[in-house]
DNA sequence: AATGGTATTCTTGTATACAAAAAGTTTGAC
DNA sequence: GTCAAACTTTTTGTATACAAGAATACCATT
């Protein structure tokens, strides 16, 4: 499907580094890298850049590229954009939803009961996943959808750890049907507010993930400093 | 400052992208490019890689690079997204804004009024945009107003469009004036719907709005057309 | 031993070379 | 004259070569 070797290294770099693999300032290795991969510099400096773009990693001129996880302070942030997006989407949502969407939405909230009840956590963490990605498409916004799924995966890493928390899972449930039955009686304000308190990172929560990032390995190494002149 | 020559070239062609010199569906031919930049095929692939990953262009596999303006109906999304990111923007701005910001903000919204009575039209495009920016930055959240200012370069092309449109002007100015009061009072409702409808199309806009798009270049090629198997 | 300067090694950024795929052209059959 | 198949040209994707900047090691001096 993808004939070019950048697209696969980028792929496959990006699931190392979201799923932790790599510490917070590690840098890549580009000779290294390619030899692991069986290609040569150029299609891993192009997943580079591709990676640089999304933020993942950060190029540093004459430097290299480093693995870049963001702080607690800029991951609050990027939790704060976050919720604001599934809020724009649930509103839209709420309104434009197509029944065939909503379906898929109804089936993915059993799914995720039904995981949870069976203490399946990862079914659990992919059903959920599913279900937030039918938020967005749910908007009826393709540009709003994709927005958010690139914010979305760039807070995997972040998410993984939020999941460890005890009793998330059962509130997240209540959420989740909330959500659906407002976007069945098209209830905008109440679809925009739960989703936005859903994903935001408030009250015990802020606590609970805080306590997770510092357990985290994410923030292993220190970054690179940056140079002047 | 930057040594780097993809920069350079990316920063050039993004330019020459976003003013309109390019049509949609133009292709950008490495070699030609690469012998007017005078650099070699390299660096000018580095630059498409990071257009490509902003938006501006397109990247099909053994294809090539083309410019990619957006369809009417994606850049109706686009506007949406912009709408909402400064909504969000202006109602953390008006809890969060530091006095000096403030300033800054009061002291636009008095040039962008003063280049309108002087009928300068590049001061009043120079002064609205800083207006913007500063929102974002008021925000407090320095990821937000990134992702906030990366939509707005985006939408570069279509605002110029827009600003041709007569009487908008005064009516932005009235909006501006409402927006820092919101701001000064730390009204959040008033300032987040303010900066919604501020930057949203709809109503008559969104005509004015279609006629520009038609009569703009923007249009003037077909896309590529996207091959299967 | 610590510090500063210099040489060496590594790494990045760019140019070029080459292979393979797509586009374009010519030729031939009907 | 039209269509199609084979051939040619062009263009992309990748590998490699080379130049210049950064990191490191080494040595001299104090």
């Amino acid at each position: 499907m993808t004939p070019r070797m950048a697209d696969n290294v980028r792929e496959a770099l990006e699931q190392m580094i979201v799923t932790g693999e790599y510490a917070d300032g590690e840098r890549l290795d580009e000779i290294r890298l390619a030899e692991r991969f069986h290609v040569s510099r150029t299609p891993l400096r192009e997943a580079f850049q591709m990676l640089a773009a999304s933020g993942l990693v950060e190029l540093l001129p004459r430097r290299g590229a480093f693995v870049r996880h963001p702080a607690f302070p800029e991951m609050i942030e990027m939790f704060e954009v976050m919720a604001e997006l599934e809020a724009v989407c649930g509103r839209l949502a709420a309104r434009r939803v197509t029944p065939e969407v909503l379906e898929q939405v109804r089936a993915t909230v059993i799914a995720c009961e039904a995981a949870a009840h069976a203490g399946d956590s990862d079914g659990y963490y992919r059903e959920n996943e599913h279900f937030h990605h039918l938020i967005y498409t749910a908007s009826g916004n393709d540009f709003l959808a994709a927005e958010a799924r690139r914010l979305h995966k760039r807070l995997q890493p972040f998410r993984r750890m939020q999941l460890r928390v005890r009793g998330r899972m059962i509130q997240s449930l209540a959420e989740h049907r909330q959500i659906l039955t407002a976007l069945e009686t098209g209830d905008s304000p109440t679809a925009e507010a739960t989703l936005r308190d859903h994903v935001a990172v408030q009250g015990a929560r802020f606590n609970d993930l805080m306590a997770s990032y510092k357990q985290s390995n994410l923030r292993a190494n220190p970054p690179p400093v940056a140079l002047r002149g």
